[in-house]
DNA sequence: TTCTATCCCATGATATCCCATATAATCCCA
DNA sequence: TGGGATTATATGGGATATCATGGGATAGAA
């Protein structure tokens, strides 16, 4: 399965391209596949990943109530993602629309996050690390266990 | 399993590079698999695993509520974590990220915790040490339980 | 045409490869 | 068991390749 991970900042130039991160860049040419972009659902960030996970969306919904709300969320996930084409050079063209939504600015910052990454102006992404880390030295840290059948947090 | 014992202190050259110790590199040679390293979410030190233990918090983030503080908290964890490639000498690169997070200055102590390993600046590493072993001989010393069936960890 | 996206080439920074060396650890044989 | 020989490890530095970035040229759409 496609694993992102760091981060990464890289400039937006006056033609409105960007290199997308060449770790990145390897998951979807190594698999001789595209990468989707879509406005986050929560976040004013844009969210990128793989067809794998534009499937589980599209499966998600064909399981669900049509007229169910989350039915018409997940939708609109769908509706706003683009397949992003790369140039020779590994890089993307970012629409107005996505600029716009995430409010990016000259540099965007790539934050791997699994089985996806996100983009983001580094203005709103690092207080928001900052906290994050502040909340987690202060005992908010999620126990993940990491033995069959043990109890341990992980700290 | 991983494991990894034993403190060492490396130098980091000029390049910012600096040697592994040679049996923790052999734990990843021997699976041929990567070395990840991430920012500690609760120290200042730098935190070393196998590709194990980063799929273990992907796939907790996978059956998490998307809007929970410890997704959000996993995630940052996630976007700290690179995977360090090994030169021919076993060396790998800090970035200038995990150089001024661990607050490192041209020496690195590993430090050896079992399923994982630590990077600390060693003027940092040996007061707690110190001061661990003189907590420890006040009488604060855990309980270990090595009876076959139990389901204790170690705390 | 005019605007814009794509292709292609150039360049600087830096990560990676490759070779060398000093020191420490291990081996091996008398 | 001692001590020289051999190997492993940590470190340093030059050469090379990769990557992010910039910009001109070309193609295609409005």
């Amino acid at each position: 399965m496609d694993l992102f991970l760091s981060t990464f900042e890289n400039k937006i130039d006056r033609k409105g391209r960007i290199s997308v991160p060449a770790i990145y860049r390897n998951v979807f040419e190594r698999k001789n596949t595209s990468l989707y972009l879509f406005k986050s659902l929560t976040k004013s960030c844009l969210e990128g990943c793989g067809i794998d996970r534009i499937n589980q969306i599209v499966d998600a919904i064909d399981q669900m109530d049509v007229l169910s709300e989350d039915t018409l969320t997940l939708q609109t996930m769908l509706s706003s993602t683009q397949e992003m084409k790369f140039d020779n050079e590994g890089r993307i063209m970012l629409s107005d629309d996505f600029i716009g939504y995430a409010s990016l600015d000259g540099i965007a910052l790539f934050s791997g996050i699994g089985r996806s990454f996100e983009i983001w102006n580094p203005l709103q992404w690092y207080p928001r690390d900052t906290a994050t880390r502040d909340s987690a030295k202060k005992g908010k840290v999620p126990k993940l266990s990491f033995a069959r059948n043990s109890n341990q947090g992980y700290s």
